[in-house]
DNA sequence: TTGAAAGCGCTAACAG
DNA sequence: CTGTTAGCGCTTTCAA
């Protein structure tokens, strides 16, 4: 008659850990109850409550995720992609995210997608049923087809925009117009920007910005590229700059600038004085390099956290806000030492 | 008498995806020979296993990895620990695991426990049941501890050895070694050692075989700190060095390092002309701050991957390779320009 | 080789 | 307020 349970059959987990039916034979309860003292505990007497809750303690009873996951579909775990684990932009996002997971009780699953629109894919496919909603940070993956995966899923977009969809990302139209008017001011006519990724959401609004601004400000503007969002990208993205004698360049990203700088340095040309580099998103590294980077600037772990937010915040309370937000997250721009005036040149 | 999936309870997952029986009742056969179609080939017939994997490619079936994890107890998750998230050093070990992780068909969750042994402690057990095993990085747990926790439970360190524990590490006697001979080598005649975390086991270990190196080689030898193991540490930990005259400084590691360049700098004291700077990790940035990083270098990134490689193997061929392995990787000593001719002080 | 049935640990109607 | 009873989707004996 009571609902032993039946061995015969290996236990899961770290040597037979109590279940449920363990506590509620002990305590001399149903299963059910023990259940509910622990997720509904307004639903049992003060008194069984407690009795239960300290039988548990007494055993060491912690419920199992997994199982209570399985009926309810609720996994308490959220994913977050991002294209390249070792970009040290993503490290903020990276930990705003954990500690806000952190904090509302989820477990944070972390995936690399190696820049790769179809790995991405993948990998929400793959997770889909392990997690109850993803976090995507720049991610790669054509509008159309962000806007089909979050059908049915819960999605938010960090550092992209897609209509229809949850996102935050940091304004990158105010910061590139910064951008420009920083360098007008410094007398260069002209500016050239190494692209990164085609994909990259931010690169093109960072282009579209940049060269919207320096056409009201009369300035030239050309892009080249596109370039590996990455230090190895310098190389090609200096050489380029230099074959267009280029006064003033924005890089994609501060990792880009890096190999810029580097390249340059390599080729002899002085920063700022032959040619200024702008970079984006103030990384680590970008207040010690040499010379220190001038770059956009903004509150990535909070962009991390925000995301992150979003989806709980839905998990938690089903129904309110179900409308899709989109966060615009202030960005400024840090002067430093790789900016000055234009070279006269001609 | 057919298993109808009753309805009457909500589906998990997005919208109603095919399960087992779904595939089941469709290609006329059984759940269980639709089960082993998937996961015993071998047991199936080669006529019944296409039939059913064809309607279930048909139905777009995938089966669901929670409620195959709950009666196995194998959920394909192992959880990576690491002590802080934001520095870089983690990054390499970081992609290292999420990499083999991918390889073997695993899914990795990260957690940071911001250098604490108590938030270690905790992730450990609030995760032992969703995960197959650990990665723990950089531990911050006491021996004893962790010899406890890795009963019954799958654990492998990286950067930390503990006895009877599967652990991954780079050799921090010989690269400890090296620095001091380089040292000695131009001329310096002490050495400083400005410590990180007590708990940091790779930072004894340094302190450990830097000591009886300088004692050996004639060379004084002196531990000041601790001190945080960021940046935001440095500050400190340069001025204590000055008080101390030092003319030679080994960080606990190369964001410290930083954080010690940037000081000196403020205080106006030339690298390496009146001290020389040493660092552990080459984390990135350390080849383009200023100057450029003198470190011990080591293949971090095979760090994360062999350290997750002992618990999939472990995992996929039980009994096999039972004994605990320690795995000492070799570190070199990257010679930049930090380090120089001991100054003609006295 | 295949089907029926029991059950992993937990939650959630449904009675009482 | 509490016990009984079905499952969640899948795996795995046990028979046939």
């Amino acid at each position: 008659m009571a609902v032993q349970s039946t061995p015969g059959r290996r236990r899961r987990s770290p040597i037979g850990a109590p279940t449920i039916h363990d506590v509620a034979r002990e305590a001399g309860v149903a299963a059910s109850t023990v259940s509910r003292a622990f997720t509904n505990p307004g639903r049992v007497s003060t008194r069984t409550r407690e009795h239960v809750l300290a039988v548990a303690a007494r055993l060491g009873y912690r419920p199992d995720p997994l199982a209570r996951a399985l009926p309810s579909g609720r996994t308490y775990t959220v994913a977050l992609l991002v294209p390249d684990i070792t970009n040290p932009h993503f490290f903020g996002l990276i930990r705003g995210a954990e500690r806000q997971a952190d904090a509302a009780n989820y477990t944070l699953i972390l995936a690399d997608t190696e820049e790769s629109a179809a790995v991405e894919t993948r990998h929400v496919e793959r997770l889909s049923r392990s997690v109850d909603g993803f976090v995507l940070a720049s991610s790669r993956i054509p509008d159309a087809q962000v806007r089909a995966l979050s059908k049915g899923r819960l999605i938010a977009l960090a550092n992209r925009e897609v209509r229809d969809v949850d996102s935050v990302v940091i304004n990158q139209a105010h910061g590139s117009r910064q951008i420009v008017e920083h360098l007008a001011s410094l007398g260069h006519r002209s500016i050239v920007f190494l692209a990164g990724p085609r994909a990259s959401w931010a690169g093109s609004r960072r282009w579209h910005a940049l060269s919207a601004t320096a056409k009201q400000l009369g300035l030239a503007a050309e892009r080249l590229g596109p370039f590996p969002p990455a230090m190895a990208g310098g190389a090609a993205a200096a050489d380029a700059a230099v074959g267009r004698h280029a006064t003033a360049v924005v890089a994609h990203n501060d990792l880009l600038a890096f190999g810029i700088l580097r390249r340059l340095a390599q080729r002899g040309l002085k920063v700022p004085d032959d040619m200024s580099v702008v970079g984006y998103d103030d990384v680590f590294g970008a207040d010690f390099c040499t010379p220190p980077l001038t770059t956009l600037a903004g509150p990535i772990e909070e962009v991390g956290r925000a995301a992150a937010s979003v989806i709980f915040r839905k998990l938690d309370r089903p129904g309110v806000d179900a409308e899709p937000r989109q966060f615009v997250l202030p960005s400024h721009l840090v002067v430093r030492g790789s900016t000055g005036p234009a070279p006269r040149r001609f």
